[in-house]
DNA sequence: AATCTTGAGCGTCATATGGA
DNA sequence: TCCATATGACGCTCAAGATT
């Protein structure tokens, strides 16, 4: 993405007013929002039809469905811990026993394909992949300033506000990197899970009607 | 070739969540 | 309770493929 996209994406989100967000049309255009969260699913299995046919719900009432759900991290995780095979989200650390700084090794059910934080590699059914713990420097744009206790007039205290607000935006721009990332590795487990479960199916159809020719052979 | 459609990715905001 | 982090939602751009 440019820059020119950049500047012109921050400028149209300032106008972003809180009221016209909320009751904008849930459904976008974009892949990523027009699945429906797991929550989503639950409720929409949950509800009965007539919050369909209201058609309009209030932004509350909206929070309330798309209630929090744990993260990814955890589902996967406990997941991990039901289903040998599949992969865990692990923590980052700066320190990894066993395997060189920064790096973190864990299987993942999917060819190559590499992020802005990590290359994945693909080395058989449970491909492994390798994730380069994000780096904390912060980019050369942002200055750390004094500390508040220094600070008076109300143009050092405006410019403190916006080096905040920078830095708050800075921070959240790369945790929602690193959602997205988490998030496709999540629904990416989920598929190898299906695919998994499918065969799984499929032998035990099989086996079962096996054993019904043994049981029940044909009279005639 | 021009236009439309679709999917992916991004930045931001609001808010839930969890740890100190 | 406060604060940092995680994540859903939204609006936007861009690229690629489909359609006219």
């Amino acid at each position: 993405m440019t820059m020119e996209t950049i500047e012109s994406q921050q400028d149209g989100s300032v106008t972003d007013s809180v009221a016209e967000r909320e009751s904008a049309d849930m459904q976008t255009q974009t892949g990523q929002n027009s699945i429906p969260t797991l929550a989503q699913v639950a409720t929409i299995a949950e509800t009965d039809e007539s919050a369909d046919s209201e058609g309009v719900i209030d932004s509350h009432k909206r929070r309330e469905i798309l209630s929090r759900r744990p993260s990814y991290r955890k589902i996967l995780n406990e997941l991990s811990s039901d289903v040998p095979g599949v992969p865990k989200i692990e923590e980052e650390k700066s320190e990894e026993e066993g395997t060189p700084p920064n790096i973190a090794t864990m299987a993942v059910p999917t060819s190559i394909y590499q992020t802005s934080t990590g290359q994945y590699t693909a080395t058989g059914d449970m491909p492994t992949y390798q994730i380069r713990a994000p780096t904390t420097a912060l980019p050369q744009g942002v200055v750390m300033a004094a500390s508040p206790g220094s600070l008076h007039s109300p143009q050092q205290l405006a410019e403190e506000a916006t080096r905040k607000r920078e830095l708050r935006l800075m921070k959240n721009r790369e945790a929602a990197k690193e959602c997205r990332r988490r998030k496709k590795e999540y629904v990416k487990c989920l598929e190898s899970r299906v695919a998994v479960l499918e065969v799984q199916n499929k032998k035990l159809i099989e086996e079962l009607e096996t054993l019904k020719d043994i049981c029940s052979p044909k009279t005639d």
